[in-house]
DNA sequence: TGCATATTACACACCC
DNA sequence: GGGTGTGTAATATGCA
């Protein structure tokens, strides 16, 4: 099994357990807080949904037009790694 | 049916047409900025994530503590709330 | 690919495809009989929360307490599989 | 504002309130009951979908079938419905 | 009828 | 690479 942080056998005094359990505590506090932003940022979304439908398109509709937009940029991605591969395999590459 | 921003009837020339996909444009390019916004802040929490794997603490066992940490959170909103309903019940809302 | 059942190449006659065409029937009847299942107790719960209310339980109260016991015992499951992945993390799993 | 069972005054002893509480026990208990046989179908159906699978039917399209085939049925029932409204409007209902 | 929420379907990521 | 689990998006339901 491999080994980890909650191993310590430092019984002296718990001083590498506690620094461990503040490096932890750490990583869950960066954790929650990026978490955090992310819901913010989709509660922004929803928002501009929100306003849009507004103003008379529907959400429905543009998620539709999100959705493919970015189908497309996804394609053309990969349809671009795929020539770069055939390129680099004929010797052409840069 | 309802009436939209799709459905303009604007036949001298379509000015009216281009403005409201211009307004379009606008609300889908709001919304690709702040997805692009929220993907970035998912590849920062698996980037903690990661971090913290390199210094000996299991994913999964930080996943389980934000988890139950948030759960925490929720049950505690929930008894607000539930406090609140009963307030409100009995006429001592406020 | 994958090959699937629709994919028979059975020419002579589609005995096959019949087969195959009965099991995928076969499939989805026992999935719309579940689903109707489904759907019939979801009356029931309407039911007892309007029957409540003729008592004069409010449902949106008796929703909330509900929804509390549930995020309780969920709270309960996530802590007990916490003290798991501890426990099988220092080695003592089982 | 309605009045409801969190109202009672009875001070002279909590029999109604103890009452009132077993009644909305009651409440609770079978909505619970029926929420865990509800979700024990969802299981069930969810079952039958990775049976499927494992035969070869890929759960997407079955979803898609069952989809349609509910779809049928209630535009058949619309149809219906509408059907026995003009019958009924020129007096030959039944 | 529109809004908020609860459920359900899908897609992605991780692990084996 | 296939299955599982998690997280997110979409839909359906209930309330104001």
């Amino acid at each position: 099994m491999a080994k980890t942080n909650l191993q310590t056998q430092d019984n002296d005094d718990n001083a590498a357990t506690t620094v461990s359990g503040q490096r932890l505590k750490s990583f869950i506090e960066r954790i929650e807080r990026l978490e955090e932003e992310k819901k913010a940022l989709a509660e922004d979304i929803r928002d501009v949904y929100a306003e849009a439908k507004g103003t008379g398109f529907e959400p429905k509709i543009i998620r539709k037009i999100v959705s493919l937009r970015k189908a497309n940029l996804e394609k053309r991605r990969e349809e671009q790694e795929l020539l770069e591969l055939y390129m680099s395999a004929i010797g052409m590459a840069e």
